[in-house]
DNA sequence: ATATGAATGATGTATGACAAATTACCTGAA
DNA sequence: TTCAGGTAATTTGTCATACATCATTCATAT
């Protein structure tokens, strides 16, 4: 048991003692979302610290989304946004970003997102159904050469599928996953032919799967979709085999 | 066209562009992981800015993970840390806690984690399987009134499984659900007679799939595990059946 | 009654000083 | 030489004060 001399070092500032003490009481919901901080000054006395200390601590918050501060107004208690940890993991994959990258997207995506599909037949409301009719329609509409517009509004079609679903943990989960896809757009759209009518033929039939809340058969065309977007990365741009077992440290 | 007028409140105030100025400087590896940032005083010379404003934008920098700030020594540029991004996600979870939550994990483990079982069993390495080998071990020699310490090694279990795809996208996604177990810890587990030995069954079947690479039944013991789940979940505990229909904001 | 503009109060930035922690260096003894 | 100890220099943490900038409120003039 050497933890004994572990836990002297961690002595916490000031400032990130204050920190964790406001984080706590919003946590706790004794500041409940939307309540306006006291000012600066009263904090200040109540805490018996100065400016500076308590400033810091305040940005650290607002860094983190917990609360917003509003120039020449006041600090409010934010409403927590799934962006924040979405922007989070963004950070994380923009700095761990190497060339397996794509290939383990590509990989997570044809093993999640066919059951996504699936959940999503079962679960889809009406309103769902008109969200992805409309984004079909407009992916069909669109200028070919617009190829980055086309391929957003593939990622959008996906990510309707996946809210569809009713389930936001999905949504959460999938989020930073689609975030990631514009790095390829560009790749997979563009110069190969005939790859937006396949497109437009796996959504159409996708959507029509959801309507009918045909569970396996949108499981099955999701999951042909994205072995085919599999096939394309592999023969038109995969540069190098590399090493994919890496495993990310804990 | 009234968007002529829109743009202008967006104004950042000094601290958040210099922020988003050594952020960048991060982001593009233009200060790669480990370096030791100048001292304040040099930055605050080459941008030109007092200290106070720096300073702020430092903390904010810090309270996200970028750098790490040491007393006396220095600032550095962190390694990026998987944690920052769940501990966001914690938050967000914590402050949106609902009851269905407990529910909708359930669903997306029982929707992703036999398609990764199948994934592990392809992919699997030897050390993978010894490790799963201990950890299942350790599981069965538990003290079946550690709860606490059984419904860890069970999610190690699983963990350990989501590694075994050599995947490190799946990792990084399932990993802030399991992270959401230890809420539903002492539930599951303890007082639910003959549930330590169903879940033992399970896990043995399923390391033996991995090890003879036979993704489908790997498969189907997940599925049929995760289900047991659910069904323990509804029959001894659910208090309600609530709305599972919202979505989340974007 | 509406609109303009001044007064007030909030956060943002600048400056200077000192405290506290780490690092580097220097000195002296084995 | 090598190592121990302590001192000095460097760096971040905190405090205090002053002023700038933005938002809200309220009074006033049209």
């Amino acid at each position: 048991m050497d933890d004994i001399f572990q836990t002297i070092g961690n002595k916490l500032t000031l400032s990130q003692r204050i920190e964790r003490t406001i984080e706590n009481a919003i946590r706790e919901k004794k500041l409940s979302v939307g309540t306006k901080l006291p000012t600066e000054r009263e904090m200040c006395e109540s805490f018996g610290v100065s400016r500076t200390a308590l400033r810091e601590a305040l940005r650290r918050l607002s860094a983190r989304g917990l609360i917003s501060i509003q120039k020449g107004s006041g600090m409010y208690v934010s409403e927590p946004h799934i962006e924040d940890a979405i922007d989070t993991l963004n950070l994380y994959y923009d700095l761990k970003f190497d060339k397996n990258l794509l290939s383990q997207i590509i990989e997570v995506r044809s093993v999640f997102e066919p059951e996504i599909a699936r959940l999503a037949a079962h679960n889809r409301t009406g309103r769902d159904l008109e969200k992805l009719g409309a984004t079909l329609a407009e992916f069909e509409a669109c200028d070919p050469d617009h190829t980055q517009k086309e391929a957003d509004l593939d990622n959008r079609f996906h990510l309707l599928v996946t809210k569809a679903t009713g389930n936001p943990i999905v949504q959460i989960t999938m989020e930073p996953i689609y975030s990631l896809l514009p790095r390829m757009r560009n790749y997979i759209y563009g110069n190969i032919e005939g790859e937006k009518s396949r497109t437009l033929g796996a959504h159409r039939e996708l959507l029509d799967a959801l309507r009918r809340q045909d569970g396996p058969r949108a499981y099955k065309t999701m999951k042909k979709h994205l072995e085919r977007t599999r096939e394309v990365y592999h023969k038109y741009m995969k540069p190098e085999s590399g090493n994919n077992g890496q495993t990310v440290n804990t």
